[in-house]
DNA sequence: AATTAAAAATACCGATCGGTATACATTTGA
DNA sequence: TCAAATGTATACCGATCGGTATTTTTAATT
């Protein structure tokens, strides 16, 4: 690992939950240059703008994120454990575990989607990934008869990344533990009455 | 209606998508000027600060998404009917008719939520009032023996809720028709299913 | 029609924005 | 050990940021 390749993992690591918490018009490089101790100069030396950091910020966002998602799924061995899976990282997100700010998905998503098209991109891949997981999860649980048939596979994922995103949002704006409990609860019913 | 009045509307009007889909930070004075035809200088003589119309305009976003509601739920006789009227909003919401850019509780709420504690408190307000008038609505669907009365009116409106925000999201992100329609027709048989 | 009050435009402010040319420091390979 | 290359900091750029004091225009009152 070279000096520049550790000089970029420190920049992006220090400035991704800034990115992730006030979106991209909303980080300056002043937010940059005092979270990393670096200047101006030293981080364009690294980056050729503030829409590469961004865009890097994101990929380190959501990689982090799905490392944890991978980390609690490899303990399970059934579908719906496997779904449930996915609430370890909801409550992480919420108590700022995990990239401080939120689900970067949705923030990018309602931060980039009228205004930056590449940002925009790179959560509808990161979305797109995710649902593909999801389906392949509920494919496999139907294949062992762990859940029923009838139910199409892509739209219970949508539901599923529905109810946590929404979850979420609602869960970091009113901050409320029994609230955040409640909706954790709903998708739990939801998954297990997959059958 | 006086001069002031009508201009404050006015400037309220043409702004209002403005933030909705660029965010506080990322809407600026002359996005203002450019999108109601007047000066720095007319629109500060009726606003004390780029603050006061950010927090104007979500107060009009959300009072016409709540019109829509209203005037789409006043046609429903029955609590599950109620509860569907939500989707012709979520339709409208998503061809750009309503509040272009999306919710407005859901931009504002990511876009406040680390930055803007006066946007995100009207936000959160916002938030609350919708979750009493879903969970009004389930009570008396409880009353009428519509809706079986296990359930806790908080969580399914919680739930609604969440469904309808993360739907949002996801509708407005991957930008396919058909997404849309497997997200309306998983909440139509989540709400048809409260017997 | 003249006077006054209200509203809008002009012109300007310091600060910060994203970005860069250049000088200085630090590694690294010969 | 000494260049050459790589990294970092300094100093600066024009543009735009949010905001305001002042002048000009418009509307209301008598």
């Amino acid at each position: 690992m070279t000096k520049s390749e550790k000089t970029k993992r420190h920049i992006i690591e220090k400035i991704a939950p800034i990115f992730n918490m006030k979106g991209f018009a909303g980080t300056s490089l002043n937010d940059m240059t005092d979270a990393t101790g670096l200047t101006k100069g030293s981080i364009y030396g690294n980056f050729a703008n503030k829409d590469e950091v961004a865009l890097a910020a994101f990929d380190y966002n959501f990689k982090s994120m799905e490392m944890k998602i991978n980390a609690a799924m490899n303990n399970q061995h059934t579908a719906k454990d496997k779904l449930l899976a996915y609430l370890i990282v909801y409550q992480g997100l919420m108590v700022g575990q995990i990239s401080p700010g939120g689900c970067p998905i949705l923030n990018t998503s309602i931060d980039a989607d009228d205004t930056h098209p590449a940002l925009r991109e790179k959560a509808l891949n990161a979305l797109l990934s995710w649902k593909k997981q999801i389906m392949g999860i509920i494919q496999d649980g139907i294949s062992n008869k762990e859940i029923a048939s009838k139910y199409n596979p892509e739209q219970i994922a949508l539901t599923v990344i529905a109810m946590i995103e929404g979850g979420i949002m609602i869960s970091r704006l009113t901050n409320t533990k029994e609230t955040c409990e409640l909706l954790i609860d709903s998708l739990k019913v939801y998954i297990n009455n997959l059958s």
